[in-house]
DNA sequence: CCCGGCCAAGTTGTCAGACGTGTAATCATG
DNA sequence: CATGATTACACGTCTGACAACTTGGCCGGG
């Protein structure tokens, strides 16, 4: 799994990742299956890499499958974010504490990514504005140095991701990048309270207004 | 997946619980191979079949594997236990001060879970006791009624009795029993904080006396 | 016209078997 | 003793096939 430096990925590994991202930029519509074969046949794999591939993905929740059916993209109701952000708020809570404890943190990737969030142009397409706002969150995540905050502020950071694309929300490039900024720095600074109060006002925020702004999922 | 009432189970599934039945309760010991081959052998299935019951137990932190190598079950270090708890503490939390505000919420599971922790006789297997321990957190987390945080939860509760099977830590089945009950007491009674404060320190009283009683692991 | 069941299509669930390949340990050799 | 070849082991992947399940529509009876 790993060979310090070189990485080798295994065929259903690389899958995943190109599916995900596929998914995660919007091809595959929400509610249109996601077919083994047709996973088989697009990617050029046979029907059980694909059938890992997807049998991964479910397990991340960016898929749902019920028995002898096509997997789909969920489409997120209302209630599917707030139970996002109900266990997403006290882990980022948690790890941006322990960075601004912590004292010899390697922050440049989230650094890095304020920066590309910045430079991005208005017109970029959503998934751009959603990569490079989640990019900062998973570089605290990583930063914080815990195997198992990473693995679950993944596969929660996947049904955000999700989320943020099918409301389209733009709570503004510049505001967010502000606000990342803002946490940034108090960490940096080693200010635990304030960073955790700029982290909560921030995920707050990005909670309502994709509570407010997507009328899109109504499922029950 | 569900169909009101009667559970079908794919033999994926059914492998997969029963091979972490299996590993939860310490067959298979650390270090030692779970290889494909072998867990096909041993439950009569094909090895596709345990392939995909194996890989969803690496997901979970269950089981641990590199490539062209079988699986084993990890031995966990200190650093593991204080990484679990890092994130188990958080997410507990959560959960027990929703628990506290809700109103309508079914806690007969964990109220059963304390009598079955009560009534175990003290030369029970230790196995037994971790399951009856974590059977009141888990009964917990599926009370709070989220999807994403019983997801998380139960991925880590997987781990922390594992932990628990491999230090052979028994704070005392009274105690422990004891915590529970205050536990759940300041939750029905709508205490928020005296249900948190009891919470964490329960909890962090586990999480040292792992620390403590536990040098088996010293895994880097 | 409406309603019931039957049937066929689409998909997954599972398996058997085969071959390639990576890893680690053994062993012969200089 | 160091080095390189050999070998055993286990996984990675594919092909091909059949069974089981779900759904939707066809069709006949009421």
């Amino acid at each position: 799994m790993s060979r310090s430096g070189l990485s080798t990925v295994t065929v259903v590994d690389a899958l995943v990742e190109a599916l995900r991202e596929q998914i995660l930029d919007g091809q595959w519509p929400p509610a249109a299956p996601v077919a083994e074969v047709e996973v088989a046949r697009r990617f050029q794999v046979s029907r059980p890499t694909a059938k890992a591939a997807v049998r991964t993905l479910v397990f991340e929740g960016l898929l749902r499958q019920d028995s002898h059916h096509a997997a789909v993209v969920p489409s997120l109701s209302a209630q599917d974010i707030e139970d996002l952000y109900f266990v997403r708020i006290p882990l980022e809570l948690a790890m941006v504490e322990r960075l601004s404890q912590a004292n010899d943190v390697r922050l440049d990737d989230a650094e890095n990514a304020i920066v590309a969030l910045e430079r991005l142009a208005d017109d970029a397409v959503t998934s751009s504005f959603v990569a490079a706002d989640l990019g900062f969150h998973r570089a605290l995540a990583a930063a914080a140095g815990s195997r198992r905050l990473e693995r679950s502020y993944n596969a929660l950071a996947g049904e955000v991701h999700l989320c943020m694309m099918q409301t389209r929300q733009a709570l503004g490039r510049t505001r967010i990048a502000g606000e990342h900024r803002q946490i940034l720095q108090a960490i940096r600074s080693g200010d635990g309270p304030g960073a955790v109060e700029a982290a909560r006002r921030h995920l707050a925020g990005a909670r309502d207004a994709l509570l407010k702004s997507g009328p899109d999922g109504l499922k029950e």
